[in-house]
DNA sequence: CCCCGATAGTTTAGGCTTCAACTATTTTGC
DNA sequence: GCAAAATAGTTGAAGCCTAAACTATCGGGG
């Protein structure tokens, strides 16, 4: 039986004990569904979790994205998008074209056979979803929205404050 | 069944996407702290989250933990936990010994000089998430712990349902 | 006692990720 | 115009992570 963060923390020394349990089950909560979800994309679809965000970027915006847009849209590093990239279109999932205006970027479009891929992957994603939080009543869905919202942006002033 | 990239965005089966919503939200929460965390623990202490996770088990543990008993505390593979332990031997915070009663088996504790460096990190972590949580109150904190806990459950009884 | 299944760790191949250094191109400021 | 700064993307080194195959050891049932 795999025990977890918040289980081994029985006791830490006094102080902000309080918001350390909240980020550890936070922490918890979240490594549980995206295990899963990468297992399942994994021996359904034999495929990755970064793979399917990023054609899920490219499923939004059908004109194309630049490797740039996409590195910034899924906040990761624009070295990462680019082996990303090379894989899916080796894959012939995603296909790139030089920019007849900058000749420094390329953008990605999805392939025929990555759209209907995609929308296969797309949908049992959701499903998938949909049935790990479905023990959840619609009104606690609505409230723990909400709360990670302000949760959210309570991290987001608590960068800023350190900002460039 | 032919269906284009439009259809399968529009179309989605009807109800899944608060759920979607959702696990997005909690996602990017989890990822915007543990992304600062990192930063922070490399640029202030040089180390990774895995390496500071691994000395926490053992700080917790004085009398030692085995790769496995790590393993599973973690949730992570017990190759990956070879990796992690090896690179904290190489640095001199933990060591290693084989037990006496089961030679397959060894026992990772802290060295003095890991303990020293785990309490210096440990307390600078806390204040960090105390700082990003900080403009939560403590009934949010209080009602988000709570109904992160009822998501927790759903999830786990998600997996059941497929269990071995 | 001996074989056999279970358990503890290691190894390997491959993918993901970052940072930092690099090339190529475009934009800006003078 | 043109040098300098900014931007787009690639590369390389290093670490993290997994699944699967492997070695070594332990424990139990014949």
């Amino acid at each position: 039986m795999p025990l977890d963060a918040e289980t081994a923390l029985a006791d830490t020394p006094p102080g902000h004990k309080d918001e350390l349990r909240l980020w550890l089950r936070l922490l918890t909560c979240a490594n549980l569904i995206e295990a899963e979800i990468r297992r399942r994309l994994r021996v359904e679809f034999d495929t990755t979790l970064p793979r399917f965000d990023l054609l899920a970027q490219l499923e939004r915006h059908a004109a194309g994205l630049t490797l740039g847009d996409i590195s910034r849209r899924m906040m990761v590093s624009n070295g990462n998008v680019t082996g990303l990239a090379a894989r899916l279109e080796e894959e012939g999932l995603v296909e790139r074209r030089v920019s007849a205006t900058d000749r420094r970027a390329q953008s990605l479009r999805l392939t025929p056979r990555g759209r209907r891929e995609f929308a296969r992957q797309s949908a049992a994603h959701e499903g998938w979803v949909a049935e790990l939080l479905g023990g959840l009543g619609a009104a606690e869905r609505e409230a723990l929205h909400r709360l990670l919202g302000r949760a959210k942006a309570s991290v987001q002033s608590g960068l800023q404050e350190n900002g460039p």
